[in-house]
DNA sequence: CAAAGATACATAGTTTTCTTATGCATTGAT
DNA sequence: ATCAATGCATAAGAAAACTATGTATCTTTG
């Protein structure tokens, strides 16, 4: 695990990413797989994820489905038409950060 | 200039890596060091740069003269020697995040 | 079969971190 | 003489995430 202010200012940038990957996903989803692909690494809270998400939905990024799996509710998110382009420019915003930032601390790729 | 979100917590890092490799830096070298760096791409502010600083400080973390240029004041801040171990610690602590980062998002380094 | 853990949502209160705004003072350039 | 740059500092507010809590269902295990 990090330290938890690395991780600020990515998780939207993360759950676009994602959602673009997969089309369609519910929150818990998300958490679980952010922890797989990072080897639990980075594990996603709900009091961050959960805001996060009603935040996108809110903007028109994202747009809701629920569905019921037996009784238990299941939310999935799936990216709208605006939400494709700002993931895409979020993702490349993101990537430049990287190579700044890399380029600031002097990190030499070989060595990472 | 990014969106601000993404720089959040960077600054600790790149305060860090910038007193590694300069020894002695007072805070507005650092916000210029940061500007030519970065191609003005990171523009720290001193409302963050100074609180932070002071908290660096406080932990024992880095230490402080104070000179006068003519009449006016200016604050070198130097690692400690602990500071000298947690400053190699955050940055390859946050190689790593980047490393963890880029794979999560698939960045390919060559369309980077 | 009872309890614990995993699944799945949500929000309220607090903290951390940064931004915006402001203030003071000196120095150099036009 | 005035404006931009240098150089420090802090206070008020916003943004984002964390911690804690709540509800409820489903699955595994002793």
């Amino acid at each position: 695990m990090y330290s938890s202010e690395l991780i600020k200012g990515t998780l939207k940038t993360i759950i676009l990413k994602l959602l673009k990957e997969n089309k369609r996903m519910y929150g818990y989803e998300i958490t679980q797989k952010v922890k797989d692909l990072t080897g639990n690494k980075i594990q996603l809270t709900e009091g961050a994820l959960y805001p996060s998400l009603h935040a996108l939905e809110a903007e028109g990024i994202l747009t809701t489905e629920t569905e019921f799996i037996g009784k238990r509710v299941r939310k999935y998110y799936t990216l709208s038409e605006e939400g494709k382009i700002r993931s895409e420019e979020k993702i490349s915003e993101f990537a430049d950060f990287m190579n700044t930032m890399k380029a600031l601390l002097n990190i030499d790729p070989k060595t990472v």
